[in-house]
RNA sequence: GCCGGAGUAGCUCAGUGGUAGAGCAAUUCACUCGUAAUGAAUAGGCCAGGGGUUCGACUCCCCUCUCCGGCUCCA
């Protein structure tokens, strides 16, 4: 029996696949004799997948309908849509697309029945003779991945036939609606130094309706873009002149830069953190001795020959200059831990098709800690760590915190065996601790160390990556930092690298986005604007601004000779938090009127004091 | 770096082998106004930069820069 059959076609046709003793299958499925099943359907993520999945092939056989010359790779189901990736031998122009499009609408109108069909290896390699990438495939497919030993399996749909593990929907007229989206180049299996392949990225929904509301939230992810953002309220730019991936900082955008680099070094002080600084530049003798021109140089800006053919580069980290402060003097255990941070300006060669506003950036600050301690000590420098991270994120309005703890890695891991695991067994005890959600990312840490990479979720569900702390074993044996036991014997110590916003511009960039450029007002760089009626309500407005600002508070007086309206519009599109309107009443009354963003509704004839308290309590910053 | 797309006024964009337009912003004048755009006038461009083709290039071709979407990268 199989599946359609066992659960009657009322179910069957809001079915998409189907379970079968845990492992996802075709809804033709036999069940077997101690079957246990489950039905998917697109209200599952499996089933969605599935859908999507349906809908790559779907997309291959319309671009072999039409580009017969063109060879086929692999067709995935992604985040929220699907690719395939082709051979052919010019690119795809966006016509291609909407006839490949087009072409889709019709084999999908045709409902054509998507049949499963297990073949040898051997037949399989004939059916897919013309087709290199296939053949690959087929060719390094582990025994372990399929039912039956050197067979593979294949899906036909009306004369279209495709190797895949499976499982499909029924037909291709189940696909409800899908949109061909982008292309891009990309490269077979993602090796630089393979061929490069066209991709058609698509998306697939249950409905109509869905795929319209992920085409809108696309257009809202749009509009809180920080580059589009960071124009429109005059936060910062990137003047062509300077190069790719560098910004300058407007005044707005100075000021809250300022407000994130205040509360970074007010919490490294409670955090007991020690303040440093360090040069943007050093010998390259330092980079050598860091191994960063052994492992990171193409990240590196080139080096700059100065006197005596002395090269200098720029820093692409800060560590090297924390750990020469550190081996500075002498140090007893009883020195430790040493806590030093900086907001270091650091300059990394991305890579020029990588660059991505402030979220990948040439230049950027890192708010960088490094940590000395004693293996006694790590176990409570972790806690603090990720107790200041999580803090840092909450107070600025992060609430979807999870984190990662990535581990040794297969190949060329550095460092002593026994810290290794000593340092996992730490880290891992300390996200225990915490509560957050987390997943092991098993063989994930650098070659130098295993590390907890903390990530938050903003307001439409997009997941960050901010902060990161990490165990570094290289860098201590590298430069010999040693302290001094009781025992009066030399030790290494453990460093400790963290980032809490990772990257400041990064981390402003996230919150723009995060908060759709209508930033908490504590972070605001105008948090009052205050508009005059009329001219002869000008003097009043200085008086209240000059109170205000006595208050704490950003204040300015808008007093060009707009309409009332015109200035209200200026302010919230400026996402301002609050308006005050000053008129014939409030020069009388002693009062102001009071409109909030976000709010329609305006207070009138509000007294001074009142509108000051709200004021302040409104744009109080989290204690620190 | 690779594949594709793009660069016209501060911004958003139109335009075309015969040397450039709109809206918003700006400036000036008038208006003095009570919660999302008062009106008029003015000014503003080496059409990203550099080479070529052409009688003539913003337009066609090549190179460079920058941006956008991906790939890749993120010791």
């Amino acid at each position: 029996m199989d599946v359609a059959a066992a659960i009657g076609p009322r179910l069957a046709k809001a079915a998409v696949a189907v379970k079968i003793n845990n492992e996802l299958r075709d809804l033709s499925s036999p069940i077997g004799e101690s079957g246990t099943f489950s039905v998917l359907t697109l209200n599952d993520p499996e089933g969605l997948d599935v859908l999507r999945h349906s809908a790559a092939h779907v997309l291959a056989q319309a671009v072999l309908d039409i580009f017969p010359s063109s060879t086929f790779a692999i067709g995935p189901a992604i985040e929220d849509g699907f690719y395939y990736d082709f051979g052919v031998e010019s690119p795809f122009t966006p016509a291609d697309l909407e006839r490949v499009e087009g072409r889709m609408m019709e084999i999908i109108a045709a409902d054509q029945p998507f049949e499963r069909r297990s073949v040898s290896a051997s037949e399989a390699l004939q059916v897919f003779a013309a087709h290199p990438y296939k053949r690959e495939i087929i060719e390094n497919v582990e025994p372990s991945e399929v039912a039956n030993a050197g067979e593979v399996t294949l899906y036909r749909n009306n004369g279209f036939v495709d190797l895949c593990r499976g499982p499909h929907m029924p037909s291709t007229g189940r696909i409800p609606a899908v949109k061909l989206t982008r292309t891009s180049g990309a490269y077979w299996r993602g090796d630089q130094a393979n061929d490069q392949l066209q991709r058609i990225y698509g998306t697939a929904w249950p409905s109509q309706k869905e795929l319209d509301d992920y085409l809108v939230r696309q257009e809202e992810a749009e509009k809180r873009d920080h580059r589009r953002l960071g124009a429109e309220l005059d936060l910062f730019s990137f003047p062509e002149e300077l190069g790719s991936g560098l910004a300058v900082w407007h005044p707005k955008g100075g000021m809250f830069r300022k407000l994130v680099e205040d509360r970074s070094r007010a919490m490294h002080n409670k955090y007991g953190f020690d303040y440093v600084f360090s040069p943007h530049l050093a010998k390259s003798d330092l980079w050598h001795t860091s191994g960063h021109l052994g492992y990171y140089a193409e990240n590196m800006y080139p080096g700059l020959v100065m006197d005596n053919n002395q090269e200098y580069r720029v820093k692409p980290m800060n560590c090297p200059f924390h750990i020469l402060i550190y081996k500075d003097s002498g140090h007893s255990y009883r020195d430790l831990p040493i806590r030093l941070s900086e907001l270091g300006a650091c300059y990394r060669y991305e890579l020029s098709g990588a660059v991505h506003g402030l979220l990948r950036a040439r230049g950027f600050t890192q708010d960088d800690s490094h940590t000395f301690c004693t293996p006694e000590q790590l176990d409570d420098e972790l806690k603090m760590h990720l107790d200041f991270v999580l803090t840092w994120h909450r107070d600025f309005g992060f609430e979807d915190i999870e984190a990662d703890l990535s581990t040794k890695p297969a190949k060329a891991p550095e460092g002593p065996q026994e810290r290794w695991e000593a340092a996992e067994v730490a880290l891992e005890k300390v996200l225990k601790d915490s509560g957050i959600p987390y997943q092991v990312a098993e063989g994930e840490g650098a070659f130098y160390g295993p590390k907890i990479d903390v990530h938050a979720r903003d307001a439409i569900g997009r997941r960050w990556q901010l902060s990161t702390i990490q165990i570094d074993f290289t860098l201590p044996e590298r430069f010999e930092l040693e302290y001094t036991t009781a025992e009066n014997k030399p030790e290494r110590p453990y460093m400790i690298h963290c980032a809490k916003a990772g990257s400041l511009e990064r981390f402003m960039a996230v919150l723009v986005e995060h908060y759709a450029g209508a930033l908490p007002a504590w972070l605001a760089p105008v948090q009052v604007t205050i508009v005059p009626v009329a001219d002869r309500h000008a003097d009043y407005a200085r008086e209240i601004m000059v109170k205000l600002a006595d208050a704490g508070l950003r204040v300015e007086v808008d007093e060009s000779g707009d309409t009332v309206g015109d200035k209200i519009r200026k302010s919230i599109t400026q996402k301002h938090p609050a308006v005050i309107v000053v008129g014939d009443n409030d020069v009388e009354e002693g009062t102001v009127g009071l409109r909030l963003y976000g709010d329609e509704n305006d207070s009138r004839g509000v007294p001074v004091a009142d509108a000051i308290t709200a004021l302040t309590e409104l744009a109080k910053e989290p204690a620190i």
